[in-house]
DNA sequence: CTCGGCATGTAAACAGTGTATAGTTGCAGA
DNA sequence: TCTGCAACTATACACTGTTTACATGCCGAG
């Protein structure tokens, strides 16, 4: 029955109670949700069904989308790698000199973490994703990639342009701001002589460490 | 019934099919259980009625020794940090020159987070720990206290002894090495130009690593 | 030596979880 | 217009951590 308007309640936005047996944007609203959840409770808070009760469908909804609770984290994951390549891209063309093209890609790695902990740490909780997923893997390599470009900047500019120190550099930077960003969630480096916010934590502490880290030039 | 042999059974070592009421010695067993499972499993492969059934008792029995399952896992994670600390001091101790006394302990605590990657991602998912527990936060002090010790050495015995550079110094080494430790129990190292086995890896790689990153001397 | 307190164990139940299955709805293309 | 099939519901299952009430038996006080 109700055949009358045809094709009238496609979008339907968002459905809070909605009436229409056919949720209309069920991944999309999913997604939205489960990417709340992360920031409000982390990967660990996180639960399909409670994803599944914020977009107002029954428990096994998700499975017809996302295969399972570890399609949809996946799916989160890949939009964190692509926000994060993003970021990091915008920090390398932004910035002048190699010198400076690193350290602040280095400040946008922090901060892309501890601005969305909770996804960050998912993106690297494998045991929480796809395994073998080539987007995933796609993903995540194409954030390295932004490194590895300055890295290169900052290895050909200098006088001596030594190839075999790429991978020794990018290993060591991405080390070094990857672990920085898990330190600081963890909030182990609260104890530390830096008393303030994370946010000027990433601004100040950062740069110094990169300084004091990076061969001198 | 059956109340003869008074105390005839209190050790009984491992009870496999035990046949007294009380197991004699249920917490080692537990803290046993769990630091196998999580070396065989992970932190996401562990569950407290596992390590309950491996020790041969009812699901509630834990609570009785460890009040929850974040007690239990936290006595792990103590345990953890004190092993590592001791590899920290031993790979301090047993060098010489403080840049080795560096790169030695650099490659201690990655060689102890991917020796049982399970216990050391523990270690620092404060999610699945209790919180504010002044033991555990002591243990992880120490090991800190390691890295610290080294990196004074190391500043002191240059020419400028300058205590500004501590916290920077420090934190940077720290980072790099948690980082390097994550990302190599995540599996991102092997895409990249290191195709030997992570023992291996640690090695050869994270020496050149520290090196190039290290201010020259 | 006996006897009660209490730490240590069991058993069962509860509220959660992810997922599989069978059935229902209704859009979309032939 | 009809029908196939994607999308959704409802239910059930096995699993989790924890709580409750109860059982056991060690250990020290009287």
């Amino acid at each position: 029955m109700t055949t009358m308007s045809s094709k009238s309640h496609l979008p339907a936005e968002k459905d809070e109670g909605r009436d229409t047996y056919h949720h209309g944007a069920l991944r999309s609203a999913l997604l939205q949700a489960a990417t709340d959840i992360l920031r409000e409770n982390g990967p660990e808070g996180f639960s399909l069904r409670e994803a599944a009760r914020r977009a107002g469908v029954s428990p096994g909804a998700p499975a017809h989308h996302f295969g399972s609770v570890a399609g949809l984290l996946t799916e989160v994951a890949i939009n964190g790698f692509v926000e994060l390549t993003e970021a990091l891209r915008r920090a390398r063309t932004a910035s002048s000199s190699p010198g400076s093209q690193l350290r602040s890609q280095g400040e946008s790695y922090v901060s892309f973490a501890i601005g969305a902990p909770g996804r960050f740490q998912l993106m690297f909780r494998h045991d929480l994703l796809l395994e073998n997923d080539e987007r995933l893997e796609a993903a995540g390599q194409a954030a390295l990639a932004e490194l590895e470009t300055s890295i290169r900047d900052y290895l050909t500019t200098g006088l001596s342009a030594d190839e075999s120190r790429l991978q020794p550099l990018l290993l060591g930077a991405w080390s070094t701001v990857h672990g920085f960003a898990h330190l600081a969630i963890d909030g182990k480096l609260h104890t530390m002589a830096f008393p303030n916010s994370l946010v000027h934590f990433v601004a100040q502490a950062l740069p110094e460490v990169l300084l004091a880290m990076l061969p001198d030039r």
